[in-house]
DNA sequence: TGAGAATACGAGTAGTCGCTCGTGTTTGTC
DNA sequence: GACAAACACGAGCGACTACTCGTATTCTCA
């Protein structure tokens, strides 16, 4: 008898990954896409444990089975789901961040710039808030976010370096620590809010909370 | 023959609550008191979902079935917990806040007087941050932990009321719900931090992003 | 002291969820 | 056209969880 090891589903990672898989076609390529999307659609109106598998692939028209043609678990939705957000968010971002602008511009105008995509990105990505504004998440998913917070963090503290060059180490540190977390808890709020004045109050409220945060950082 | 509907676990609830119930004995007393309290401890070590009631009955040293002859469901559990809570935290908050004598006192003054017993009750009660500190909850849950939120906001509407008597209306509730938010935001950091010097840095920073921001709103 | 109420037990039930597996179809390659 | 690899299906498995039920014990009070 041969024995069949190895023939179970193996699936395949993100390029550059490490992981093996298939050799992916285009059907196929089109069909992981679909799945990230169906559950960051999924994510965004429950969580991510209430969310089940069974529904992601509902959502992307496909059954339970051929979700597991491309992600070994529900963990890898989840990290691939991240991996897209950080991709995104880049792109939002540096579209609108010019550094060399924001060196002379004032701490108004810099909040402005980064937040604003940022309310944005959130606003047409319902889903992120699962994967990002949590503070209490299962270890797998903590481990399958950790690249989207390490990188959101980079980004924060690159900006805070430049701006506040007397701030360094441990307090660079708690500074960058404390503004993502106002941000993270503000941001279901303010996505919760129904568009025009109530939204744009609490957009006004995070501006203000921040800004006289930094400036009293550096006081 | 004879009809036993009703005769079915008929579950009590805490008294003054509309729901009618066995009569407890004290034996029953202590029994709900010690199935909180094991919640308390399940759900500090995961969060509400994670927590299953077998755990927590296993944690009061009573069967599953025990459990259920005092609360109807998970929820009354939390629901449970979260009235102890309230308590508590009324009594811990009185015993550090003389309204008279803040009235007088510094926006800092004032600050220390409301965070330090705060932050002493979350590190004390470290299941308080399961039904607290979280942006998504499942909606059950959301219903049970309502009158500890609106409890909390109460007691912070009427402080900031009576610091910044300017403030009035849609602008004292949102800067209420700003300033429970940072705090929330920052509780789970603080907590989770070791006890020393790292500790107290995020204290002070709650300190720091707290007072700016009041300040600011006044400005 | 005895009857009914409250408390206690824990194996068991129904339901859910992540995931599998046997099987069938499409696509790329020669 | 033949063959393998990739893609697709969906019933259902195993594990788990909130909760039940039949039964046994303890308490209360007339």
């Amino acid at each position: 008898m041969t024995e069949s090891r190895e023939v179970t589903t193996d699936h395949a990672a993100a390029p550059g990954h490490g992981r093996v898989g298939p050799k992916r076609q285009e059907r196929g390529q089109r069909r992981m896409a679909q799945i990230v999307s169906a559950a960051a659609e999924v994510f965004a109106e429950s969580s991510y444990e209430a969310a089940t598998t069974n529904a992601i692939a509902k959502r992307a028209g496909i059954s339970p089975g051929s979700l597991y043609q491309f992600f070994a678990n529900k963990d890898e939705i989840a990290r691939a789901l991240a991996e897209r957000y950080v991709a995104e968010l880049g792109v939002a971002q540096a579209k609108a961040l010019d550094l060399e602008k924001l060196r002379t511009a004032s701490l108004e105008e810099t909040l402005a710039a980064v937040i604003a995509p940022l309310i944005e990105f959130n606003l047409a990505n319902r889903g992120f808030k699962a994967l990002f504004a949590r503070p209490d998440m299962p270890p797998s998913l903590t481990e399958a976010v950790a690249p989207l917070h390490a990188t959101l963090t980079e980004r924060v503290k690159a900006l805070l370096a430049m701006r506040f060059p007397q701030l360094a180490g441990d307090a660079l540190d708690r500074t960058v620590t404390v503004a993502i977390q106002i941000v993270r808890a503000m941001m279901p709020l303010i996505v919760a809010a129904e568009e025009g004045p109530e939204r744009d109050a609490l957009v006004a409220e995070l501006h203000r909370a921040l800004h006289a945060y930094l400036s009293d950082v550096v006081r």
